[in-house]
DNA sequence: ACCAATTGAATTGCACACAATTTAATTGCC
DNA sequence: GGCAATTAAATTGTGTGCAATTCAATTGGT
């Protein structure tokens, strides 16, 4: 005989707790990546970038002069999504895309001397969200280490 | 004096830390948000849903019937996405969008017969999913758990 | 040297995200 | 009751993401 309340039954039998949204994890790095970019914004509106934008510029400013190949390697991002983001970037004058000599199927991306400037006005940003998230350095970090582990796992 | 090598300096000064890409949590949230979505995208082909509908339906699976800014909400969606997205949703037949008839500023969304079955055949996604991050269960829990917390605090 | 296969970007088409604006319906204040 | 303020969706416009295709340049096998 089937456990029963002597209420009314107000809700439905109870979900299977594997399709429960707050169970999820993929919807709580989906939620929290768009916060993120969400705390970032008035940040990157500054300094005329998007998110994405930033996210190029931060690779540049490691190692400038990259392809478009290695670029989306590193961001984990294919040409649909870079060459009109770079087109954008070339048009605001943050870098310079030119084909190589050697290759012309290659696109070198340089950045200009706007785009090498524009680090030291970026330079406050991280500090700027880390007191946003209101917690420890360390916590933030071994947070980060674990996303990085899980994303090699998914796209090893 | 400052440290110098003997070696042709073949790497630039070393970046500021902060702007390091693999010391943004932002990056490592972003990209494994993106890994995590191509890891369900074969699942849900099969299902011939997308992953923010997939999600609508998690929503609407636990509770039926709901307003477009109830389901934002719950989703940290606006009506700019969830709209057209909902209008796509009611075209292959997995739910109905009309009018609440004591506010007509509202539109309820409730599932059609074809959206609760397919809950039975989204039944074995989860399971997928986990086994693809190849960790243990009470990891990715922890995991989900930490990132709920975050974005509590940026989206409060 | 020729030519098929491969490689690197760009293009096309579709589906989000989201800011900003618009439109329609309801509420509150007088 | 009348009308301004508010609320709920929808619309508009821009910028990603990504699959699939195209196009040009290079490479490799004969």
């Amino acid at each position: 005989m089937p456990t029963q309340s002597s209420q009314p039954q107000t809700t439905p039998a109870p979900s299977n707790p594997a399709l429960l949204l707050d169970n999820q994890l993929c919807f709580a790095l989906y939620s929290a990546s768009l916060a993120m970019t969400k705390l970032y914004k008035p940040l990157l509106d500054a300094l005329d970038l998007t998110y994405p934008q930033y996210l190029v510029m931060l690779v540049l400013w490691e190692q400038d002069k990259l392809g478009v190949t290695a670029l989306g390697e590193r961001l984990s991002l294919d040409s649909g999504t870079l060459t009109p983001l770079l087109k954008r970037m070339e048009q605001a004058g943050l870098l310079v895309r030119q084909r190589s000599a050697e290759d012309e199927r290659r696109v070198q991306v340089s950045l200009t001397s706007r785009g090498v400037q524009l680090k030291t006005r970026a330079a406050t940003v991280p500090a700027c969200v880390v007191a946003q998230t209101g917690r420890p350095i360390p916590e933030l970090m071994a947070l980060t280490r674990q996303l990085q582990g899980l994303r090699t796992r998914l796209a090893p």
